[in-house]
DNA sequence: AGCACGCCGACT
DNA sequence: GTCGGCGTGCTC
């Protein structure tokens, strides 16, 4: 009998080394050894032994035989992917211009090593890290869920009971609507056509019932569903709605797992003991053998962009993976993204329509106020003359206020009156926050210093704060709504254990009238007794430096105005604007995504942002300034110089923080119609970059979108 | 990424 | 005359 060979991708995150090596398989672990088996084999002159993911196996030998080396041993507790795990990473390698390895790595459930970058790490007594994962940043959302929950996934095989795959309590009468819905999903579903649908629902239009319409029908089919949920509404609530409806079928997922518990998770899969996989971006590289669905919730929230290289979208893998396993996809969205919709529009994904809500509940009067007006009319306040008007009419009337910040970049810094200059944190390009009158601190680096007697730039001592955070507004409804109880959610009142949890429950109890927050208090909770939402200052996102950002301004409006009013207490929100006639607040005020749509896929043609171009950002970082200028100068000009012709080159520009913990970022954006040419461009980029010996002081990341 | 092979400066 | 610098190049 011939020797069988295994072609092996080495556990080495390099160009030099991110291909195939073959070995041979021995005797002893010809059993063991499969596609997607992680092996220890010999590499290099000095034969260390090394970690390694089996891709292909074959029974002849693609090199010099005699140079063929054995595999060493197959890894203990070492994991396997399917082949079409595999077949992912490879897709995923190639279009987000990775290495095979780093791919691999995001797709099989491994401890990952964990480097000096994540600090906060708990070590259990083994050594095992308990708490936080290395992929998961946006661990934030789960602050709701109270500890109890981490056994979430055991306590259903307690209470023995309901067969998933029965009928079971949980279950709601469809509106029609939402029957219409499902009848089409079905129809397809039986005729194996599989283009993605688009569920584009009001809020309260009732989509998780539509999800669980179709993932039982899927299920009755006997194959298994993924759906995935930003983390951050991965909340105890939308969990047990799952439950309750399939029982212990239901697999979560969340960022509070230790790598071992996911592991667990995944194994449970592969074995068949759960048919539904429920979490974050993560939970699509579940291993289930026969995958008939998955389904997206917010589509449109950016947790679902991977941060770390290969920095990919979970949409678009999902859309892949469904199409490798000839499954559905479903995404749904209140606010789509525009990517999406117009993916809808041209016929790519299939739209489904929930235009009416499910529950009573009236949508929110909305009333624009131009800030401008107050200000020529002597308003300096932070409250528009009739938001503080209906503040008190909602106090009188005991009924509750959310006021809304939207803090990012528009924090608490402090300044100088005589020079003017702000004071900066030394080490990164922003200015540093103020906390509590006292400390200061670089929000990016986590730099702090009590707060300065006198001007470090001119030793003036009129230093005085500037700008508005929740903490000042805090303080300003204080003042001028005595008698209101006030609650804040921010960073600063989370950060403690259960703090989220415990604001949000008070605020449900009305124990207090108004709560102000950020963008974590439009999201996903429903407070009845609120009838008043105030967006203070409804601008600030729209300046971000994203060609996103009147997108996730729009989102987040509609989001923040949809948490005012319920149908026996119609809501007011009120939009506080320097901007009334931009067409994001107009639109947004009238909810009007259709129209909002068409104005933004209007700017995106215009200076071809995606989706009406594709886009790579190729970000690089270094601690020697002239150096990386030199470097990305040099990569504009062969850019330009080789895909010049159709490919539209900006930059380098310096990041949107120039500087960060001493470290200095520049990108360079390029747009093309052809996402292949993009493709080619990294290759290129990739290539020059690792003959560059210089180089090795710097980094470089890419992102297509 | 590592490790070896390889061609030029100051040392027992 | 050798020991050792780290500059290319290869790893099944």
């Amino acid at each position: 009998m011939a020797d069988l060979y295994a072609s092996i991708i080495i556990d080495i995150s390099h160009e030099n080394v991110d291909r195939v090596f073959q070995y041979r398989i021995p005797e002893n672990l010809l059993g063991q050894v499969r596609i997607g088996t992680q092996v220890c084999v010999p590499f290099g002159s000095g034969n260390r032994i090394r970690k390694g993911y089996v891709v292909e196996i074959t029974d002849h030998a693609d090199y010099e035989v005699t140079k063929i080396k054995a595999i060493d041993s197959v890894p203990e507790r070492g994991v396997t992917a399917d082949s079409k795990l595999i077949e992912l990473a490879w897709w995923m390698k190639e279009r987000y211009g990775s290495t095979m390895n780093q791919a691999l790595k995001t797709v099989l459930p491994v401890k990952r090593k964990v480097k000096a970058r994540n600090k906060n790490v708990v070590q259990s007594v083994t050594g095992i890290p308990i708490a936080e994962s290395s992929d998961q940043k946006g661990s934030a959302g789960l602050e709701g869920l109270s500890p109890d929950n981490l056994g979430i996934q055991s306590e259903p095989e307690n209470q023995n009971g309901e067969d998933g795959a029965q009928k079971s309590p949980g279950r709601v009468m469809l509106n029609e609507d939402q029957q219409d819905a499902v009848d089409i999903f079905q129809a397809y579903y039986d005729e194996s056509e599989r283009k993605p649908f688009l569920l584009y629902g009001v809020t309260g239009s009732g989509k998780t019932e539509v999800y669980m319409e179709m993932i039982d029908y899927v299920l009755r089919s006997r194959r298994q569903v993924i759906v995935l949920i930003p983390e951050i509404s991965l909340t105890y609530q939308t969990v047990m709605r799952f439950y309750r409806r399939f029982g212990d079928r239901v697999c979560v997922m969340h960022s509070r797992l230790s790598e071992g518990e996911r592991f667990d998770q995944f194994e449970r899969a592969r074995r068949g003991e759960t048919d539904i996989m429920i979490g974050a971006r993560s939970a699509l590289f579940t291993p289930f053998a026969n995958l008939g669905l998955i389904v997206m919730d917010e589509e449109q929230e950016g947790a679902y962009k991977s941060e770390v290289t290969p920095r990919y979208h979970a949409r678009e893998v999902a859309e892949h993976l469904a199409r490798m396993h000839d499954a559905m996809f479903v995404m749904g969205s209140a606010t789509p993204s525009v990517e999406a919709y117009e993916k809808a529009r041209v016929g790519i994904y299939r739209l489904l329509e929930l235009p009416h809500r499910a529950v009573a509940k009236t949508l929110a009067v909305t009333e624009v106020v131009d800030l401008r007006q107050e200000m020529a009319d002597g308003n300096r306040s932070i409250f528009s003359r009739r938001l503080q008007q209906l503040i008190e009419d909602r106090l009188e009337k005991n009924e509750q206020i959310m006021l809304f910040m939207n803090r990012r970049g528009y924090s608490n810094f402090v300044s100088c009156r005589s020079c003017g200059e702000a004071v900066k944190c030394p080490h990164c390009d922003v200015s540093l926050t103020l906390h509590n009158h006292s400390r200061l601190v670089c929000h990016y680096c986590g730099y702090a210093i009590a707060m300065p007697k006198t001007c470090p730039t001119c030793g003036s001592p009129y230093l005085a704060g500037f700008g508005v955070g929740t903490q000042k507004i805090e303080e300003m409804a204080g003042r001028m709504f005595p008698k209101a109880r006030i609650l804040r959610m921010d960073l600063d009142t989370t950060s403690k254990k259960g703090g989220h949890e415990k604001i949000l429950s008070a605020f449900s109890k009305h124990q207090a009238d108004i709560l102000i927050g950020t963008q974590m208090i439009v999201k996903g909770h429903d407070f009845p007794d609120v009838t008043l939402v105030g967006i203070l200052a409804a601008d600030v996102s729209l300046y971000a430096p994203d060609y996103r950002s009147a997108e996730r301004t729009f989102q987040l409006l509609v989001q923040a105005s949809g948490r005012a009013g319920r149908a026996e207490k119609p809501g007011i929100a009120v939009i506080q604007t320097y901007m009334p006639d931009h067409y994001t607040i107009q639109t947004a005020s009238r909810q009007d995504y259709g129209e909002f749509f068409r104005q933004e896929m209007r700017f995106r043609r215009l200076m071809h942002y995606p989706p009406a171009c594709h886009m790579l950002s190729i970000q690089t970082a270094g601690k020697e300034e002239e150096l990386l200028a030199r470097i990305m100068d040099s990569i504009a000009m062969a850019v330009q110089k080789h895909f010049g012709d159709q490919t539209i080159v900006i930059g380098p520009v310096p990041a949107p923080v120039y500087k960060v913990n001493d470290i200095y970022r520049k990108i360079l954006y390029m747009k093309q119609q052809n996402y292949d040419i993009l493709i080619k461009i990294q290759k290129y980029v990739q290539m020059r970059w690792d003959e560059t010996d210089s180089c090795r002081r710097l980094t470089i990341q890419y992102d297509f979108s």
